[in-house]
DNA sequence: TCGCGAATTGTTATATTATAACGTAACATG
DNA sequence: CATGTTACGTTATAATATAACAATTCGCGA
């Protein structure tokens, strides 16, 4: 079972998410003779700024603040194409949103665990839940090939122990 | 486990379909003191014409042409967003696009199978998934609230006795 | 180093999906 | 009726995504 749900809520050092995404990055594309151009670069930057999915025209804001000039819309989701080709990024459907993944290369369930008062996505990859899903296939006569799976909910953050005070921001905005 | 995966999939008396879905609407709205007017039932019919999902854009254009006159998109989403609230239809996140619900009032998974090739969508309720997810879920402290499951891939018609032509349609154009 | 083809980015326009805002009509109830 | 509520009509616009084509940069062999 791959996870990075505790890490995604929990105080943590953040930096290093967004260098070993990095890393991970480089060695993914040196492996498949892509380059991580300065654009590609950014938007993968940006998508590890927190744990939370950003929306493209929340990349765009962001990027064009950075460079000075103004980014249009295709430079983005040409950006977001090349990241997802690679898997080094997911799309979460119900949010119109872009996360890193945080175990690209590696066979995963694509299934998220998404705060519906925080917004934060950890995502979790399930033996048992692959395994579950592909018998469900067989037993309908499906060939699987693909999947979304969006779960919404509290994150432990969100959740309490404080048994929510309101619907206030109760949480620990460790890294934003 | 409830599924309609068996009925999309072959060829079937789809009146039969129609009205059972307009039957338990007509029941879900009584017990909720809810008004089917026409346009929810056009609505939901058209829903219903296939077990294919269709975006709002495409309701629009049907009813229209139905109607004779000019229906403007809020109309649509009304109606939606109406038989979305009693849980008669789901929206596909991936598709932007709202299909009948064959099980409306049950509890269940909201788990689709969706056919790349014909576009079909076959509901499937299955309690283990259903508990998989929540152990899952408590697992990392998360408090699951909803869910949305899309699987990708082919269906019994589309993956074939015929072993996939090219990628021809070669399914069974039933009902449409 | 030059030049060429391929890959990447810039730019403009537009398609597609969804909602805001506000007015009007139909309905239910006493 | 009179009234409050619910649903619908209409116009405009927001939010997300892509098409089409021009300009640039990059990798690499001549
Ligand atoms: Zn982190
Ligand atoms: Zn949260
Ligand atoms: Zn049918
Ligand atoms: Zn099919």
């Amino acid at each position: 079972m791959l996870t990075n749900s505790r890490l995604v809520h929990q105080a943590h050092d953040h930096g290093r998410c967004i260098n070993a995404a990095l890393s991970r990055a480089e060695a993914l594309c040196t492996e498949n003779q892509a380059r991580l151009t300065p654009t590609r670069e950014s938007v993968l930057r940006l998508l590890w700024q927190s744990h939370q999915p950003l929306g493209a025209y929340q990349l765009q804001d962001q990027l064009s603040k950075q460079s000075g000039k103004n980014i249009a819309p295709p430079t983005i989701y040409r950006a977001i194409e090349f990241l997802l080709q690679l898997g080094l990024i997911h799309r979460i459907a119900s949010l119109n949103a872009y996360i890193g993944c945080p175990f690209p290369g590696s066979d995963h369930s694509n299934l998220f665990m998404i705060c519906s008062d925080c917004g934060s996505a950890a995502e979790v990859s399930h033996n048992s839940i692959n395994d579950l899903l592909q018998s469900a296939s067989d037993k309908a006569n499906f060939t699987l090939q693909g999947q979304s799976l969006e779960l919404f909910g509290l994150c432990p953050n969100c959740a309490g122990p404080k048994i929510q005070l309101d619907s206030q921001q109760s949480q620990d905005p460790s890294h934003e």
